[in-house]
DNA sequence: ATGTTTATTATTTTT
DNA sequence: TAATAAACAT
């Protein structure tokens, strides 16, 4: 039963107003979380809808899982039902059912996830358009591109103000379509058209999902709230949850005059602020009120009825090792005084992911347990990567640049096939079977094709069996674990295949399909790493979390702020201004403490450059911070 | 066919 | 600078 005597007015309204557009504007630790919870949970417990009725979307697959386990807690079995997750994952799901209306097989899609397929994909366009891919800017096309879809922004659209983008975003496109793949914005480009195109898809999931709750609200770009309004466009049932000061993904197509504009889109909308913090202590709240009372917008004081607490400690280092150490020595003794119970309990949050390194390595030495959160490392190491070009080639034949990965990896006399491929020869399954010693003259690569094709062919038989057994199937069969056995740190790539295959086999996923979506939906797999250690994370990366100790490390300038949001042609300011939105984002995830540490060098691009303090140390209040001798 | 050397090129944040 | 791709040598 859900118990609504533990809300306070405000929060109770938000959870009981069931009828309608509900905007709740509220800043951090103010239990937005919990009120999107409850809610789901108050409109299932008064049978208004039921569970598989009601639509939950956040911010991140975790936060999803996070929503369904407050439910399962108040609901029971019945939680199981909603769905609650990203959007993307919402749109995927969608073109799983229906992606045959583009003429895509659903059945065996490939997602393009990985920025090194990606670009390999643009390079080809670029041949096939008779261009010199060296000579191409291949991350920034990229990103336009993505920038254009956030938009839904189709080739035709963007023609008229850039012909050359047009030209490389079709071909782009065409050779997705090929491989039947879809990149990462492709599932809302899609999702939003066959919602236009398609009005017995539209009434048919505006009949399932009567009840839309969105989590962060501020940062939807224009894609998803056009998913969200096509989707909404009958009942109006739509509850959106959010905090202007947080918005930090504008450079995604974020944009927050969603949330400002809220009204004038929904005239009848009901508006809920939520004033008191829960989280933080009062110096750290005063601390993140200076920060903020400088922003154009949303700018709050936020208030709590938590005692003061400690001051605020800074910390200048020499370098980045220094800081590191002092971070590390730092837990260890809050560990060792019982201010906090387990490394766990404390987290460094960073600008840039690169400066995740010499934290790690720290915590190496010191043997402290820690995990690097949007763990994206590991998915991107080598061995990962090409066992799930493995199993993407099961799932799909069409995908060229998975076969380009693995058909020789390991090594079996095939490179000039694998040049070929990754040249751009559109060498399919299909094709190497059909046509096949494809031009190979040895006798010895014709017999090493034909045992490839074989054990390929055997591993596609077994495409319908669990995830885990089809790993064991793919590392012995392909003789990759023999072959990696002999290699330099082969034991410690086999020991990241192994905790990989262990995440396959404790997933959910029911066939090789999901369990591929799953992969490359994730943005944080809880493998290897410890979760109970030191957390490690990119401030963007930890919307929504708290915890008791908070170190805030590379208070630079040209690091928070960076370098690209000062040296601005741009005069915007806004750019500036979203950087100090950020800083605020990391120091009101703080329970108890803060820490703030910056050095006074910092190698960079090239050379080691000194650092000055970061501007925005200069607006917080000096009588709340401690300074640390070194 | 494989490993080594040299050239290049990008250097923010994420689903 | 460091990571990667292409050229090169064996």
């Amino acid at each position: 039963m859900l118990d609504l005597s533990k809300l306070n007015p405000e929060q109770r309204e938000a959870v009981t107003a069931t009828e309608g557009p509900l905007l709740v504007v509220a800043g951090p630790g103010s239990g937005k979380t919990a009120v999107i919870a409850a809610r789901a949970a108050y409109i299932i417990d008064q049978g208004l809808a039921e569970p598989s009725a009601v639509l939950a979307v956040t911010f991140t697959n975790k936060a999803g899982r996070e929503l369904k386990r407050r439910l399962a807690s108040v609901l029971g079995e019945s939680a199981r039902q909603v769905w609650a997750g990203t959007f993307h994952a919402f749109a995927l799901r969608m073109l799983r059912q229906w992606g045959g209306h583009f003429g895509f097989d659903p059945d065996h899609l490939s997602v393009y996830a990985d920025q090194g397929d990606r670009r390999t994909a643009l390079t080809q366009a670029l041949k096939e358009l008779g261009l010199d891919p060296k000579g191409q800017p291949r991350e920034a096309l990229l990103q336009m591109i993505s920038r254009a879809k956030d938009r839904l922004l189709w080739p035709k659209d963007v023609a008229g103000r850039d012909p050359e983008l047009s030209a490389v975003y079709e071909a782009y496109q065409g050779v997705l379509r090929r491989r039947n793949a879809l990149d990462f914005d492709d599932f809302l480009l899609f999702a939003v058209r066959l919602l236009e195109e398609r009005a017995d898809v539209a009434r048919s999931l505006r009949c399932t999902h009567r009840y839309i709750l969105v989590d962060e609200f501020q940062d939807v770009n224009h894609a998803q709230h056009r998913l969200l309004t096509l989707l909404a466009a009958e009942h109006g049932n739509l509850c959106v949850v959010g905090d202007p000061v947080q918005n930090l993904f504008s450079w995604r197509g974020s944009d927050i005059r969603y949330l400002l504009e809220f009204q004038r889109d929904y005239p009848n909308a009901r508006v809920i602020s939520l004033e008191q913090n829960y989280r933080s202590t009062q110096v750290i709240l005063a601390v993140a009120n200076a920060l903020s009372a400088a922003l154009r917008y949303g700018r709050r004081n936020l208030w709590t009825a938590n005692p003061p607490g400690l001051p605020v400690v800074l910390r200048a280092t020499d370098d980045p090792q220094a800081e590191a150490a002092f971070v590390v020595a730092e837990v260890q003794r809050l560990i060792a005084e019982g201010a906090v119970g387990s490394p766990g309990d404390c987290a460094v949050l960073y600008r840039t992911n690169a400066q995740a390194r010499e934290l790690e390595l720290a915590c190496l030495e010191a043997g402290l347990p820690y995990s690097v959160r949007g763990n994206n490392d590991f998915l991107a190491r080598k061995e990962i990567r090409d066992l799930l070009a493995y199993l993407r080639l099961v799932h799909n034949p069409q995908d060229v640049v998975a076969l380009g990965r693995v058909v020789n990896t390991p090594p079996r006399r095939l490179a000039t096939l694998e040049r070929r491929i990754r040249a751009g020869e559109e060498l399919t399954l299909g094709r190497l079977e059909a046509e096949f010693p494809c031009g190979l003259k040895g006798d010895r690569s014709r017999k090493a094709l034909r045992d490839f094709l074989e054990v390929v062919a055997v591993l596609r038989s077994m495409a319908d069996a669990p995830p885990g057994p089809l790993i064991e199937a793919v590392l012995e069969l392909t003789g990759y674990r023999t072959w990696l056995r002999g290699q330099e740190d082969g034991e410690a790539r086999l020991a990241n295949l192994e905790s990989f295959r262990g995440f396959a086999e404790r997933s959910e996923a029911q066939d090789l399909a999901e369990f591929l979506d799953e992969v490359s939906l994730a943005s944080d797999l809880e493998t290897g790493s410890d979760p109970e250690g030191l957390a490690l994370s990119t401030i963007h990366a930890v919307k929504g979390l708290e915890w008791p100790v908070v170190f805030v490390a590379g208070l630079e300038d040209g690091l928070l702020p960076h370098a690209r949001a000062l040296d601005g042609l741009e005069g915007e300011g806004s750019a500036l201004e979203e950087e100090l939105r950020l800083c605020y984002v990391a120091v009101t995830r703080a329970v108890d403490r803060v820490y703030l540490t910056y050095a006074r060098r910092r190698p960079g691009n090239g050379r080691s450059l000194a650092a000055m303090p970061s501007r925005f140390l200069r607006r917080m209040p000096i009588d709340l911070l401690e300074r640390r001798a070194a």
